[in-house]
DNA sequence: TCTCTCACTTC
DNA sequence: TGAAGTGAGAG
């Protein structure tokens, strides 16, 4: 029998309800967002049996069902005969017991992170995709050891701004282009127990960051049940496309789940990380970042100092050039007796050249950076050591990177909190009021952390190689960067959610063959849960992929067609998007709120669930993320984040909401240098500037006394060549050595 | 600003 | 030994 979307499944059978269907019509914002009717729509029938089957149209049933072979391997028996996949009726239709817990999360690496924070906030990503750098790795605690939980992250646009890197600083450039499709990154290990979890650094390493639209590394599923704690479509992938030259910000998701099939319908709980905070680039416009890498990153030790990499060869080429020019030079002079001085000026230049001066050009850095000397000294100290020891020892030794906030300059502490979204108050950011009922609220959010400061006095283990003076000495910076929280609790309806779950495993069980366990390869299989909707006439949708520089409204069909072959081909675009509907369509972005702080899009939310929001609003107005009342509308659709607005160019490198800094507190110090930081980072700049400056005249001077007339042209020519060939201690910020 | 190639590295 | 991860640099 087929069903229709408003045919209730009797409770009490194998399915409350059919996972594809909400149990009733699409409220008005959800009616907004349908309007599309894909070429190809597989129907839903429930045969007598009341196991779900889903039966496709004969073109698609075969690479659908190539797709699903693989379910039987989760124990899912589905005949791969005929295009009728029989899914086992689900065991029960309640949600498992929770038993109570109290996740924490603590950063990895969080030195380096800081530097990173300090340094620019540049994030490098590439058209094969590029690792990210810091590594993003937490550690968790206050798990429930038998209970299996799923781990996953993703990246949010920070803001819609675009960026540019000028005189040495990165400031708003416009407005964001087309927001990418985002996807979610499960960690491989996921599903594990809370005690795998909790023993292990839980590391995603793996996860790249791409700008490259076409990257086939993701895949699609859309969930329009508004039972499910996510809705729409959901994206999953080992690669994040991203933007280059705009702001992201990654999250750190913990969802208590055994099977992945659950993952829809069950809490999620989010940390953010403020200091991990990026700006997206195809190429390094600060480098100080690069200079953190090379110095943090194995694979980058080709470019270090002290190895004999390509720097150094480099080097030694600018060396030889200059040898070169310099012998030029002596006979077209003719003279000997100046050979002591051009010896001199070689010297001169030949240590500039020399790896210690790039030295030097680090210790301006460091100059310029009070803060950082101790940081910089720590982490060449932790070189030694290699990388991984680094990491391993920030676990337990982040005192040291207290001094680095707390007694650097105001520029130390403005830039520290620069690309901080909204200057997040320590505790603004904690969403602590949480309605009792939440836990039934899909958008209600409460909170599950109480901060990293109270988690790391609680949590064992770790913590007891950490002294007591170092908890006291870390504690207060570390709650200025706190993660921010967000739990949302949707039991949800368990027979929609479980029943959901029975297709999701249907392709879920093929990519678990892969190598990673929910990730499909080598093809990218996007499943479309609403087109088996649109089939029905009741949910339509646009959904696809903006392509940056396209004109009007243009969209690459995801879900509907490539469902329909399956394997990701293209075919035709699908029609525009309806006139009247929000923004998210009108950008035809694939993308929900997938973990996100809410489990609709805020287009959603004013019509849907804005009503059951009114407990969260309050912890929603305070954070950046959430800020729907500070919201503007936006031209495209962000299904996480809702930014905050930068005010002006003058503010650029913070978006801290006045409010938030009012609100900050015990951070008034820092409120107030968030204030200050746009000055404050150009007098950081120049003390580099200036650093720098006196570092190559000083070298220069030491050569003027003996030089004098065409000596003294000769030798300024020669620092020209110098600059040009090598780029020397000029080059490093590139843009930096052209500002006065 | 981006893309590609290169030489170098780690694993 | 080769795949993969790096920044530099050319275009």
């Amino acid at each position: 029998m087929s069903l229709s979307m408003r045919d209730p499944v009797i409770p009490g059978t194998s399915m409350a309800y059919h996972p594809f269907l909400p149990h009733r019509a699409p409220d008005f914002a959800m009616s907004a967002v349908l309007g599309h009717q894909p070429p190809f729509f597989p129907a839903l029938t429930l045969p007598p049996n009341g196991a779900a089957a889903l039966s496709l149209p004969g073109a698609l049933a075969k690479p659908i069902m190539d797709q699903l072979v693989g379910a039987a391997e989760t124990g899912i028996p589905f005949s791969s005969l005929g295009p009728q996949a029989h899914l086992r009726p689900l065991k029960t239709m309640e949600p498992e017991e929770e038993v109570e817990d109290d996740p924490k999360v603590h950063l990895e690496a969080k030195e380096l992170w800081d530097q990173f924070h300090k340094r620019g906030t540049e994030m490098v990503i590439t058209k094969s995709g590029r690792r990210m750098f810091p590594p993003f790795k937490v550690r968790c605690s206050g798990l429930d050891k038998k209970a299996k939980y799923i781990l996953l992250m993703d990246i949010i646009a920070a803001d819609d701004c675009r960026y540019k890197f000028h005189n040495s600083r990165w400031m708003v450039a416009g407005k964001a282009d087309p927001e990418m499709p985002k996807r979610m990154y499960i960690h491989p290990d996921s599903p594990a127990t809370g005690e795998q979890w909790m023993s292990k650094v839980v590391t995603f390493h793996k996860l790249k960051l791409t700008n490259n639209i076409s990257d086939k590394h993701g895949f699609t599923l859309a969930f329009p049940s508004d039972h499910a704690t996510w809705q729409g479509n959901y994206s999953f992938g080992t690669q994040t496309i991203l933007n280059s030259m705009h702001k992201y910000q990654p999250r750190f998701h913990i969802v208590r789940a055994n099977d992945i099939l659950k993952l829809p319908y069950s809490t999620f709980r989010t940390y953010l990380f403020p200091e991990t905070e990026f700006i997206a680039v195809t190429a390094y416009q600060n480098d100080k970042i690069t200079q953190l890498k090379i110095d943090n990153n194995p694979f980058a030790k080709g470019f270090r100092d002290t190895g004999n990499g390509r720097r150094e060869k480099r080097k030694q080429l600018t060396l030889q050039s200059m040898r070169v020019f310099d012998e030029r030079h002596k006979k077209e002079n003719g003279t000997s007796d100046e050979s002591s001085s051009e010896q001199a000026a070689f010297n001169c230049f030949a240590q500039s050249s020399s790896p210690a001066v790039s030295t030097v050009g680090t210790s301006n850095l460091k100059d310029l950076c009070p803060s950082e000397g101790e940081s910089d000294a720590e982490a060449e100290s932790k070189e030694e050591h290699g990388p991984e020891a680094c990491d391993a020892a920030k676990i337990s030794t982040t005192t040291s990177e207290e001094p680095c906030r707390d007694k650097g300059s105001p520029a130390a502490k403005a830039h520290l909190f620069a690309a901080e979204p909204g200057g997040r108050p320590r505790d603004g950011g904690r969403l602590d009021k949480a309605s009792p009922d939440s836990r039934h609220s899909p958008a209600t959010i409460s909170s599950s952390t109480r901060g990293l400061g109270a988690e790391e006095r609680r949590s064992p283990g770790r913590e007891g190689a950490v002294t007591a003076k170092a908890e006291e000495a870390r504690a207060l910076p570390q709650e200025a960067f706190a993660p921010l929280t967000c739990q949302r609790r949707e039991t949800g309806r368990a027979g929609a959610g479980l029943a959901a779950c029975v297709g999701l495993t249907a392709v879920l069980g093929h990519w678990g063959r892969g190598k990673h366990p929910f990730i499909p390869h080598p093809s990218p299989f996007v499943l479309s849960i609403r087109s088996l909707l649109d089939h029905m006439g009741q949910f339509c949708s646009v959904t696809g992929v903006a392509r940056p520089g396209m004109t009007g409204l243009t969209f690459e069909p995801r879900e509907g067609l490539m469902f329909a072959q399956g394997m990701g081909a293209a075919v035709g675009a699908v029609g525009p998007s309806p006139p009247a509907a929000p923004a998210r369509l009108t950008r035809g972005l694939p993308m929900s709120p997938f973990g996100s702080l809410f489990p609709y899009p805020y287009t959603y939310m004013a019509a849907a669930a804005a009503a059951s929001s009114a407990a969260a609003s309050s912890s929603v107005h305070r954070h950046p993320f959430l800020n729907l009342n500070t919201m503007r509308p936006r031209l495209r659709y962000s299904p996480y984040s809702i930014p905050v607005p930068v005010p002006d160019s003058s503010s650029l490198l913070t978006t801290a909401l006045p409010s938030m800094a009012a609100a900050a507190g015990p951070l008034d110090g820092k409120a107030a240098t968030l204030a200050a930081s746009p000055a404050s980072v150009a007098v950081d700049s120049g003390s580099e500037l200036n650093s720098r400056s006196s570092t190559l005249s000083s070298s220069s001077v030491s050569l003027s006394p003996k030089l004098c007339g065409e000596k003294e042209a000769a030798t300024s020519e020669l620092q020209s060549i110098q600059r040009l060939v090598s780029g020397l201690e000029a080059k490093p910020d590139r843009s930096r050595s052209e500002s006065p």
